[in-house]
DNA sequence: TCTAAACTTGACCATTTTAGTCAGGTATGT
DNA sequence: ACATACCTGACTAAAATGGTCAAGTTTAGA
């Protein structure tokens, strides 16, 4: 299982966003060469994010986007909604009563990779992008 | 993130396995009818499995595979390395002082993919195949 | 006013990964 | 001998990934 790039550049962009705009707008350009992003592929990004009111966008010269809510109020969870990036631990149909290629029941394992991403789900959950400043910070000592 | 088929499967395989293997040898065969899961992948897997010494098996009529260890000593984690499903959050090499797409330095939110990748392990290192046999009993009481 | 910076949106695409299949073995219990 | 079942590598269709490209619209500042 591994973690997409959408998902890790929509983290890492919001980090540095959340650092830089107390001020000013941030642009995606200035994001892009910080993290070493591609810029096509950012604008993509913050499409979705702006869509799920993660961010907002300021149009036209010395434009960007700032964010649209408390970094403590924005959990990883919201981000990976947005740009969807989902865990999925099984083939089949949550709500379904069946199971994967259409058999009648669920597997003998499916408890447990229901529990697997619960597990995962929870981390992301508790994980806020204001903790990931803090974080950082600390680390920077 | 996604858990591939592969990894689900090899899982399932030993659950049915470790099931039937108190007498006889269980064929590929029947784990395949049971289960679900094509024979040929299953022969895949298997391979894989025997390999990393999980199982061992008997040719011939009447032959197949059993457990080559005590199921409380077979964890997710050596499933999931035998068939080469790994976690991965990070791109970029683990060892490597340097981060994704050769920069200098690690990603601002490197810390963060190596919590998570840690946060998904422990769950692997903590899951027996025991485990699962025991809590399969209790959901079907 | 004019222009460049920066957001907006959809379409497109090469590469890689996944989830298998196919084929032709080899070993062995009966 | 022969059917059963493991053994192993090669191959492939379909999906996902990780982007790029193009053609806008909006607005600050010269
Ligand atoms: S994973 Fe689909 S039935 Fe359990
Ligand atoms: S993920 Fe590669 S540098 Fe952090």
């Amino acid at each position: 299982m591994k973690l997409t790039s959408k998902g890790r550049y929509a983290v890492m962009a919001l980090v540095d966003l959340a650092r830089f705009d107390n001020i000013n707008p941030v642009s995606l350009r200035d994001i892009s060469l910080r993290q070493g992003i591609s810029l096509d592929y950012l604008e993509q990004i913050f499409y979705k994010l702006k869509k799920n009111e993660i961010v907002k966008s300021i149009r036209g010269t010395q434009g960007g986007y700032v964010l649209n809510k408390n970094p403590n109020d924005i959990k990883l969870t919201n981000i990976f909604h947005a740009v969807d990036e989902k865990v999925k631990t099984v083939q089949c149909k949550k709500e379904s009563k069946k199971g994967c290629n259409g058999k009648a029941t669920k597997c003998i394992t499916h408890n447990l990779w229901d529990e697997l991403e619960i597990h995962i789900n929870t981390f992301f959950e508790n994980k806020s992008l204001k903790d990931l400043l803090n974080n950082n910070k600390e680390t920077r000592v």
